[in-house]
DNA sequence: CGAAAATTTGACATGACTCAACTGGAGTGG
DNA sequence: CCACTCCAGTTGAGTCATGTCAAATTTTCG
């Protein structure tokens, strides 16, 4: 819960007792690697603060294959979004990558924070508005970038992550397939 | 001004005197077809509010192609938010596809009305929720799917933009070149 | 240790790009 | 209102980036 705390004082201000009514809303809960916070199709009445561990937010193409859209670690969020807000099946299905620790609020209980406490909702704010840039970027990045230079690009900015996740959930991520991001990791280096 | 009004008491609820204020912080500004609302390296002191007309934010890639990430139209938001919110200088630019009435508004006036009034806090939160889905969405678009799947979904999502936005522009926003489109467009539909 | 999964490698296929030439309309100036 | 230019769109040939499939190799983990 500690590290849900910090992450909300790190971005509004919020008085002690607000705070420990946020903290009473969220539970928390284990999954083991490869276990499924949501499925497609799914019912999405909770979003996830990600306390330890590491999930990735997926969409399955007709074909079968799947396709990464997010990868939340430490100190973010998951969750699918459209289904959460306007009560929909699950569009994204949503699966440990390892070991994970998550405190998980329902839809009832995050309206609640939103609706009666305004540092709550700034909040939610900031982090809807933090990951509007983030996907403005990565678009613009899909379409200017060739496959090399998006995986140059996530070398560059995500270190942590390489040590972390699978090359075949890297390469989803990038829009690649795996053989081919293999090809790329073994061409030198221009 | 009326369009913002009602944008603003679709999403929200706000009483009277508040709207006032708030309209009291907007400024009417007119752009004729191809002018700039922004340009790459400028300073981004202010987002808009299409009320009539069209405008297209793009980046440019280092081989000077550019690429088009948001088409905005009448009753959506424009405006380069990484620039906005970091003080830092615009990634993209933005121009206007016809001749376009907008209502900006200023940092510091998005800043006050922000701080000052939940309803607005609850209004800017809800802008940002419905472009991250949307964004999700776009994305999970590209990893799935081909250029002409692409394409076939935005003939059926926005048929209306295919009429006003030029091929090049609905090219470059689906990530392809225009010949290519040109070609999609005349093969026989399977 | 052994099975299953991840990664690599290589041959081949194809979607999408480049470049260049051509066509046709929209805007402009005389 | 015509002639002219210019830009958007089309077409086609050749090429390159990336995908597919299948097999070999390495790593992971029970």
């Amino acid at each position: 819960m500690e590290k849900l705390v910090q992450h909300i004082k790190s971005q509004v201000s919020i008085s002690a007792e607000t705070m420990k009514i946020v903290q009473s809303r969220f539970t928390e809960k284990h999954y083991k690697k490869k276990e499924y916070l949501l499925r497609f199709g799914g019912s999405s009445t909770e979003v996830f603060f990600v306390s330890t561990g590491c999930v990735r937010t997926y969409i399955t193409g007709f074909n079968g294959v799947e396709h990464n859209v997010v990868f939340s670690v430490e100190n973010w969020w998951a969750g699918d979004l459209q289904g959460f807000i306007h009560k929909a099946p699950a569009t994204y299905s949503i699966q440990a990558l390892e070991n994970t620790t998550v405190l998980s609020i329902s839809q009832e209980n995050w309206t609640f924070l939103v609706n009666e406490f305004p540092a709550f909702l700034a909040y939610s704010r900031i982090l809807f508005r933090n990951s509007v840039i983030a996907l403005e970027s990565r678009i613009a990045q899909h379409l200017s970038f060739t496959a090399k230079e998006r995986y140059q690009y996530f070398l560059n900015h995500y270190p942590n992550l390489i040590q972390r996740i699978a090359q075949k959930h890297i390469a989803s991520y990038l829009g690649i397939t795996p053989e081919f991001l293999s090809m790329l990791r073994n061409q030198k280096m221009e």
